[in-house]
DNA sequence: CTAGGGTTAG
């Protein structure tokens, strides 16, 4: 009896419902998980007829463009024994291998279609070339390429945009000078090669020579100037290519967000916000992050969470921007709420950039135990490596809430090579505690190669009156040819973005700036407020001031949002390095004098600067 | 069904 019953079972055929289930499959434009999990799950009992080699083909490639790629490999070897696989099978396959970046299923495969004599179809091994080209592995994707007989155009491509990938740009220049006619993709593989090098300009060179652009190349360059940090570039070349006529796509809007969040240009977010809701444009989770980090960074996190309240489908990312916009904003308890949620909620893990998050969080709210809980138990719970931005977070909370010895011993004992930012970050504890030995001993074995280190120290020197030491290591500076970064602030007014540079006079109406900052600074000086910062000015700082007049980038850029907004309106100011001392009161002041709430974003955190307080507490 | 473009941290 119970064999019948188990034969009854292992006979079912696949069915109509699959067939259908397989047909809906190929239709949507994009596969959930589930959906292939479900049928791949239906091939596993034993039928009859067995399944056809179309069927098991078109679950690979609902598992290639899925978003677990590699399931693909296991369904082939364990499902495809009965089939004969043909070259739309390895296409999927190396679809597969392409989206997962799988050198070892690409070693695998590669031979595979050799034996089956698939050597003769240039478009199998041009994927080959691919996947190998993505996987760095160049040797062997030149050796596919200089066996092909009949090379095409995308024969070229792959191997162009291999050497770009691992940043051999003259060879991918060398290969693009070969290529008789090259087609906008091969122009489009050499711009992102030059953007994902850090060469912006020679990839704007290139962009600029293309006989002609599609979207594609658009999002490629604008996303080369995200990536590089050149938010407003990327921003004026989205307003070219809406001149050229060109529509944005949902990747075009998601690099738009991210120049948006980095330069805070709330307005220019918001605009985009409404009209993705105007055009019923669903969220995906990329556009989803983008726009969540968008409104934290532009100091709105109500907005941002209500944005991560409504998205339809989140990833990781998602719940990762939720987590850093709250952390930044100083939401220290919201930010470990949201995480635990995170746990609770199940269907994403928690990655290297979460813990960021949550230890900045703990950091920022001087919550010592839980971030050392979090860092020694639940990192090493969810298998998550231990970077050295994680120990930079453990030392910077340990040297925070002033156990600098507990700190120094982590850095001693990290089984990584501690980087600067680990260093700084102990240095920056010796700074608050005023820990002038240690800060020496830390100075000496970093090698400190940036302004800001030495600065530290030398503000460390002056704040106990050590001025023999500021003056040595002014010295110090000078004799290693230690260049300061230029600061650089933004802010945004109607729909442009001014940018300031220190030492930059060249905003139009720079001398009305000045006039109001001179104003600002005499009234500061006769409410006692200001003077009484100004004596402990010291004289090295992390951002070159301009010499005769002594601004920083954001007081510019603070004192044009004053002169040209109305009074009481809140202003929101970007900075690339830390706030210096002498800015920070300054602002405190202005917030109470002018009644304005002043939102300053730096390298670090935020700043809310309200009725003469920040929202630091003076602790950054 | 053959090639190129996207988010979070540092």
């Amino acid at each position: 009896m119970r064999a019948v019953r188990t034969k009854q079972l292992s006979s079912v055929p696949l069915g109509r419902g699959v067939r259908a289930d397989i047909r809906n499959l190929l239709r949507s434009p994009s596969t959930r998980i589930k959906q292939v999990q479900q049928i791949h799950a239906r091939f596993v009992v034993r039928c009859y007829p067995p399944p056809s080699l179309y069927a098991c083909n078109s679950v690979l490639f609902a598992y290639a463009r899925s978003p677990l790629p590699s399931q693909a490999f296991a369904f082939f070897a364990t499902q495809m024994r009965h089939v004969k696989p043909t070259t739309v099978t390895f296409q999927f396959l190396l679809k597969a291998c392409s989206r997962s970046t799988s050198l070892v299923q690409t070693s695998q495969i590669h031979p595979l279609t050799l034996k089956l004599g698939f050597c003769l179809y240039t478009f199998l091994q041009n994927a080959i070339i691919y996947c190998y080209g993505l996987c760095g592995q160049l040797v062997d994707a030149r050796r596919v390429f200089d066996e092909l007989t009949h090379r095409d155009v995308v024969s070229f491509n792959s191997m162009i945009h291999g050497y770009a990938a691992v940043g051999d740009m003259n060879s991918a220049s060398d290969l693009f000078a070969q290529l008789p006619e090259p087609n906008i993709v091969s122009w489009t593989a050499l711009v992102t090669g030059f953007a994902n090098k850090g060469d912006v300009f020679e990839a704007r060179r290139v962009f600029d020579k293309m006989p002609e652009r599609d979207l594609v190349a658009w999002n490629a360059m604008i996303s080369g100037y995200v990536q590089n940090r050149h938010p407003v570039q990327a921003l004026n070349l989205y307003n070219q290519m809406q001149i050229e006529k060109f529509n944005p796509n949902t990747i075009t809007i998601t690099s738009i967000l991210s120049a948006c969040a980095n330069v805070g240009a709330l307005d220019i977010g918001k605009w985009i916000h409404v009209y993705l809701n105007k055009n019923n444009v669903l969220l995906d989770p990329f556009m989803g992050s983008s726009l969540i980090d968008m409104y934290s960074k532009s100091g709105a996190v109500d907005l941002a969470l209500q944005v991560f309240e409504n998205l339809p489908e989140k990833n990781t990312c998602t719940w990762n921007a939720m987590i850093n916009g709250l952390a930044m904003s100083g939401h220290t308890r919201e930010t470990l709420e949201l995480f635990n949620k995170m746990q609770l909620d199940g269907s994403v893990r928690p990655d290297e950039v979460t813990f960021v998050g949550v230890l900045l969080a703990c950091s920022h709210g001087g919550f010592v135990e839980e971030g050392k809980r979090h860092f020694y138990c639940t990192m090493k719970q969810y298998g998550v490596v231990q970077l050295v931005e994680h120990y930079a977070c453990i030392v910077d909370l340990l040297g925070r809430s002033g156990q600098l010895k507990d700190a120094e011993e982590v850095i001693r004992n990290m089984p990584i090579e501690p980087d600067i930012v680990v260093w700084r970050a102990l240095l920056a504890g010796c700074r608050l505690h005023k820990s002038v030995a240690l800060a020496e001993k830390v100075v000496s074995e970093m090698e400190a190669k940036s302004s800001g280190d030495f600065v530290l120290l030398s503000n460390l020197y002056a704040s106990v009156g050590r001025w023999d030491g500021v003056e040595n290591m002014r010295k110090t500076m000078i004799h290693k040819g230690i260049k300061k970064i230029p600061g650089c602030s933004s802010i945004v007014l109607d729909n442009t973005i001014h940018e300031f540079i220190s030492g930059d006079k060249s905003h139009p109406r720079y001398s009305e700036i000045i006039a109001k900052l001179a104003e600002l600074g005499r009234k500061a000086n006769s409410d006692g407020y200001y003077a009484e910062v100004s004596s402990v000015l010291y004289d090295i700082d992390e951002e070159e001031k301009e010499q005769s007049l002594g601004h920083h980038s954001e007081k510019l850029a603070i004192g044009l949002g004053l002169i040209s907004t109305a009074p009481g309106s809140p202003l929101t100011i970007m900075k690339n390095l830390r706030v210096c001392d002498d800015c920070h009161s300054m602002t405190k002041f202005i917030s109470r004098i002018c009644n304005r709430e002043i939102l300053v974003r730096d390298r670090i955190r935020f700043h809310r600067f309200k009725d003469g307080f920040c929202s630091c507490n003076d602790y950054w």
